[in-house]
DNA sequence: TGCCCGATTAACT
DNA sequence: GTTAATCGGGCAA
């Protein structure tokens, strides 16, 4: 079993984090997988939530590194973040697609889906795949439900341009595992 | 207070 | 390609 993570690897620069994730293993309550495509937002970025100050939703932001930010999105979906960096640097990880490996008849069964390549290729559907609600908001990664396990072997990253946004397009704050079919999107080019 | 928009997705044409 | 679903934040009035 590959080593599991602590919340000390989230005390760092949210762009050392980002990439870092690429290949790390996710579970919340025994259902997940790898990681394959991440987004880093810092507080002095003008997409990131937390960019205008603290409020009721962006709240953990603020707080500790290593817990779960998540929040509502379109008013309809679920979107989990880690956060990162020191304790007020209000900085986080969009988590936007993972390979299922455990857990993945549920993960269908709750999605309403067969196509395994769809299952958690985008930041909703994960979330709806592994049942990640407000309910996780402010819970610690490194506890229940939450597991998460350190990459083994090499893996192949690639950066571009992040996902829907309308600020700061041209930051290449995405970040995906090379080649994986579990992306949301491709990436236009191989870095 | 009211209006517009967003770190999205699926079901349309 | 377009659109509806639906809710919190930001900004104008």
């Amino acid at each position: 079993m590959p080593k599991r993570l602590t919340r000390s690897f989230f005390d760092r620069s949210v762009h050392d984090v980002a990439p870092d994730l690429i290949g790390t293993t996710l579970m919340v309550d025994g259902v997940g997988g790898r990681v394959v495509e991440v987004e880093a937002y810092h507080h002095t970025d003008p997409a990131a939530h937390s960019y205008r100050g603290p409020t009721a939703r962006n709240a953990v932001m603020f707080g500790p590194p290593g817990y779960a930010y998540v929040y509502r999105s379109y008013g309809i979906h679920w979107c989990l973040n880690f956060v990162c960096e020191a304790t007020g640097s209000a900085s986080a990880v969009l988590i936007r697609a993972i390979e299922p490996t455990a857990g993945i008849a549920t993960m269908r069964r709750r999605r309403g889906l067969t196509n395994e390549r769809l299952l958690c290729s985008g930041p909703g559907r994960l979330c709806e795949a592994l049942r990640v609600t407000a309910l996780h908001n402010g819970l610690a990664l490194d506890r229940p439900p939450f597991a998460l396990f350190a990459r083994q072997g090499v893996v192949e990253s690639v950066a571009g341009p992040r996902i829907g946004l309308t600020k700061a397009v041209d930051k290449p704050w995405r970040y995906g595992e090379k080649g994986s079919r579990f992306l949301s999107k491709p990436f236009a080019r191989e870095v």
